[in-house]
DNA sequence: GCTAAATGGAACGGTTCCGAAACGAATTCG
DNA sequence: CGAATTCGTTTCGGAACCGTTCCATTTAGC
């Protein structure tokens, strides 16, 4: 577990990240975009529209709202269950990879430049 | 300066901070508002609407209709400067410094969970 | 004084998102 | 088999946000 970080760091880190998000305009993702892109990414497949809804707390059109919004930029693709046709597998992305990566930098450069 | 923090880390703590704010209706802010709001909280004042929309790298209108929401929900108020009445200065509020703090808590409370 | 520049805001049209409700397809259960 | 359930999606009306453009007010320059 890294250092504590004191109030003022984590908000300072937090305005960072976030001004570095609004001016880049490829990421102009919702907070609840973002946090089913990440929860794909970070959590255990398979993931389902119905598993996203009730971990985000929001409702399932929501989900699939996000999933087409993501789907048209290329974070995430969809698949039927063969198994089970009812259920919608979604999948990762080399797209999505990408930039979930990128996100990662910002966090650690703006981490990293920190004030004591 | 804190310890540097992996990747894995610094997506697991973006992750699970919006997780948070999503799950907490109260703080639908957007990207935008988000970087306005923690902006007048963490720069020296004073603030303008132009000044804001430099810094963010957005339009004036946007940051207007960013104050008229977050004056709505009482998170900043809006003066007309005496000295040259054309400026508007923006000013914190009580409830804009809790909300400001609560979001440090859960940074703060997300870093400190992070596993090793 | 009178024009020119600067500032914040309002109006407009278009896009996106929301939750609730209804729907089609697929599966399970009696 | 037939009814009930599950799953994802679509539809609907409403709300929020966007950038562009234009405007009222105020200040600065001549």
């Amino acid at each position: 577990m890294p250092a504590e970080l004191r109030p003022s760091q984590a908000l300072r880190l937090w305005h960072d990240v976030t001004l570095d998000l609004v001016r880049d305009t490829e990421h102009d993702l919702s907070a609840r975009q973002m946090a089913v892109l990440l929860t794909i990414y970070l959590d255990l497949p398979p993931h389902t529209v119905r598993g996203l809804a009730e971990k985000l707390g929001v409702t399932k059109p929501a989900i699939t709202r996000a999933l087409d919004t993501m789907g048209r930029l290329g974070l995430v693709s969809r698949h039927r269950d063969p198994a089970d046709r009812r259920n919608v597998v979604i999948q990762r992305t080399l797209a999505g990879a990408l930039a979930v990566e990128r996100l990662g930098d910002i966090v650690i450069a703006r981490h990293r430049e920190l004030p004591l």
